[in-house]
DNA sequence: CTTTCATTCAATGAATCACTAGAATGATGG
DNA sequence: CCATCATTCTAGTGATTCATTGAATGAAAG
């Protein structure tokens, strides 16, 4: 009889490390690509130390698991269906939760600004790029490029989006992504972009849920 | 820049509505049937206050709904896709978290002692019932029997089920499910008739796992 | 062996959560 | 209208979570 509700106390346990909006912040960084305690600090915008603390609460649930290389440690998750598990919570709440929409129209409000732009689905995206239509711009850091990225994608870090222009094709329709959904990378890119008479949107998903559908990755 | 970081604090909100053994407990019950707080009270072992408030918390991560049915408020879950989710958390806190593994076993405990016999997966149930090898035993309450249930399947609840052999084939093995992987019903029923001599095994999921696979349900 | 660097550990206070018990609400039936 | 029933709200408690600080560890480099 207890030993049921044992159970579910133990996966409540691992619900709860997915509780918090920090340590959701460094598993979409981990979706990524694995990296040291510094490294995932830094994209979170967290102390050393607190990054740390949350990085064991999640080792603890079985969500990332940890090896030392030299001084660092390195962490990285423990399974590709997390990022499926994110993924799914992320549809329930946007379905469910009003309060979603509102903070999802906001992240696009600068895009509808410039012309309401729809973003590119997977499959319009897998069609154009069979086709010859549409080139793929990475815009993360290079080091999650160098991890692994969509096929034949070109990787310009946005910092480097202006001074790296000549990278980019002009005979095709260009198709930004980055990190996920939610990532402004590729928003922002976007925008600087089409500004400057570049024909370009922005792939809705990013790389851990290309790869986790199983597509190919370079 | 910040707005991307509200987004993940609403979702870890979701998450943390999840991270509780008692909500898991209330949402497991959801997916069999909707319900009145005394009935979801009673079968997560919580008082009537505490239930409610769980609920109210549920409802607040946009989980599930509520109705009034004359002096009854009606809980019922949002979204079928919860079920996937939960499912899915299992399936990563199985693999990744040894403390499962140690639970799971203890639950299993009795069927070891009784002659190891492996659950039905879902593939092996479709091809027996489609063959006529085998017959579907649910052994939910009939309240939740009526709700849903899978096609062809007989209901005998638990606490009736020795005086209700009658309704039982002789000539087919006997397949029994309840609520999901952890309800302890369908154990309990297979070991019961095992000890009368039947020859009977129990379905390794329930009847929420089934109708969300898009399965036909009566 | 000491220093340095990356990370973890331990201790604190503020905030939130879980449960209880009892009052308050809202629909129903006399 | 009053009484009843199902549920929710409120307040108070003890436990847990979170961020911060500074000390402690462990590997590497001089």
């Amino acid at each position: 009889m207890t030993s049921q509700q044992d159970l579910l106390d133990t996966l409540a346990q691992v619900a709860r490390a997915l509780g918090n909006g920090h340590r959701l912040a460094l598993l979409e960084r981990l979706a990524q690509a694995e990296a040291s305690v510094e490294t995932l600090a830094n994209t979170a915008g967290l102390t050393i130390g607190n990054a740390s603390q949350h990085l064991q609460q999640l080792r603890r649930a079985g969500l990332v698991t940890a090896h030392r290389s030299g001084k660092q440690m390195i962490y990285r998750l423990t399974d590709e269906r997390i990022v499926t598990l994110l993924g799914l919570l992320r549809q329930v709440a946007e379905t469910n939760l009003a309060e979603m929409e509102r903070l999802i129209s906001r992240l696009f409000a600068d895009d509808d600004a410039e012309g309401a732009l729809e973003a590119v689905g997977r499959d319009e995206l897998l069609a154009g790029l069979t086709s010859g239509e549409m080139a793929l711009l990475d815009v993360r850091p290079e080091e999650e490029f160098e991890a692994g990225h969509l096929p034949e994608a070109i990787n310009i870090p946005l910092a480097q989006l202006e001074d790296m222009l000549d990278k980019l094709p002009q005979d095709r329709e260009i198709v930004a992504y980055c990190r996920g959904p939610y990532c402004v990378l590729s928003h922002e890119a976007v925008q600087r972009l089409r500004q400057l008479g570049y024909r370009v949107r922005r792939f809705e998903e990013g790389y851990p849920e290309w790869k986790a559908a199983g597509l190919p990755v370079a």
